[in-house]
DNA sequence: GTATCGCCTTGACCCAGATCAACCCCATTC
DNA sequence: GAATGGGGTTGATCTGGGTCAAGGCGATAC
């Protein structure tokens, strides 16, 4: 079961993203500018970089896990599957998100690349270390901790009650805003992204089929929501009338 | 919307459980011995108890929050609702779980009791700064909020992909062990429990109608997997079959 | 007593989304 | 360029759980 690659060697095409690790659990959700420079220091000697293809599984669910770490480019899943198959989507892992879990020795989900990915990590029990002795630390893990809590949250009510379509909505808008945010491009007339799931993924998301959600994804194109360039490049004209479909009570501070 | 209960003197009838505070998130899920003292010296200034009666909200999603704390006895909801009334349940707080978000000034659900309960409170500015210059209380929080993160996923997949039977099973099963739990009672041939939820609020945690959540009760009670005495009060003669029927594929720990 | 109210149950019917099945599209590979 | 295979679409049909409606039951009020 358990499937670790070897530390690959920083491809060229990485050492753009690298050097600065966008997606630092430190770093770039800075705690703290006084401190950051001597827990960089104390971490660089147990950081490192990993990176995966589309479709590799990164851990099993119960697999040790002797690592944290965070997405730094691509985007990973997490999910749980039953005994007879039936697989629930439980976390999307979008580059800035943090992966692991201090103080748990074992996995509790499948985290699965859905794109080729480059992940930031530290050896778990240095890592633990500094959290034990800093105080911003455990705080701004605290603080990133609540960020997800309040994300499956409000997966529950997505999954428990809302319709298909405005599942589908849902999670289209969701992915938009935070495709947006990384690209720092301006919008209120015009999102376009990549939709890194496939059918299926977006199905074990959603709590439905895949043919349901091709069949809503057909309609959202349809009635103009959104447009389509291939499968995977969505167009989106109009974010309010999105997230007016995803059933929203407010625009989440997206729009002005 | 606001709605603040004045802080109510304590019943006579809560005198016996709350010197020794139960739920209280630094004493009773002990964070280190060592320290402890220190810890409650600074606190019990800012510590106070806090009582609602069955069908009392609270705080609602959106109001200023300006304490933290645990449920001491009791118990309690947390859930959204959209424009149109639907309503879904994100989290059933049991006595000892943590009520309020570290560093965040508003509430994110409404918050109500579905029981009368009592609570344990700190003014939220005080705790914060304790939280920020002792490790461990920060360590012991992000512990007890990764545990909420997990139950919430752990919901997600009964939400997402389990049948009406399944997630019926499921929440008596999580109820079942948690109650079972505080009472330290022994088990493993018969569990007894007082289901603190009306059919609507099963309903609104399980993505479910009422209508359902009674065919299914009936169902199980039919099929022998519980039984019942009045509404509440439920009977489980095989916790290992209960949790076959939740669909889990583990007994988490509950049995042998 | 009996009226009222909140909560629960049960039945009849309906529909959103699951299931089953055929087919399309397009990238790889030989 | 034919074969293969992994996504994706679309249609036909089925069904679990929703919706609507009619009581039941026990507690409190008069």
């Amino acid at each position: 079961m358990t499937q670790i690659n070897p530390i690959p060697a920083l491809k060229s095409s990485m050492a753009v993203a690298t050097p600065d690790c966008a997606g630092c659990p430190i770093r770039h959700r800075a705690v703290c500018a006084k401190c950051e420079a001597d827990e960089l220091a104390q971490l660089e000697e147990v950081k490192y970089y990993r990176s995966f293809e589309a479709g590799q599984t990164v851990i099993w669910s119960g697999d040790r896990m002797d690592f944290v770490g965070s997405i730094v480019s691509g985007v990973a899943t997490l999910t749980q599957t039953m005994e007879d198959g039936r697989r629930q989507m439980v976390g999307l892992l979008l580059p800035s998100d943090f992966v692991g879990r201090p103080g748990r020795s074992g996995a509790a989900y499948d985290v699965t690349a859905t794109t080729e990915i480059v992940m930031c990590c530290f050896r778990k029990k240095p890592f633990e270390e500094l959290v034990a002795t800093t105080p911003h630390i455990a705080q701004r893990l605290l603080e990133m901790t609540l960020d997800e809590l309040d994300a499956a949250r409000e997966w529950m009510l997505v999954l428990g009650r809302k319709t298909a379509r405005e599942k589908i909505a849902s999670l289209l808008s969701i992915v938009a805003r935070r495709s947006v945010l990384a690209d720092q491009a301006s919008l209120k007339d015009g999102v376009v992204f990549d939709l890194p799931l496939t059918r299926e993924a977006m199905a074990d998301y959603l709590g439905l089929t895949l043919e349901t959600v091709s069949r809503q994804v057909s309609a959202l194109r349809r009635d103009g929501v959104i447009q389509l360039d291939g499968k995977r490049k969505v167009m989106v004209p109009d974010m309010g009338r999105l997230m007016e479909e995803a059933g929203d009570d407010s625009d989440g501070g997206f729009l002005g």
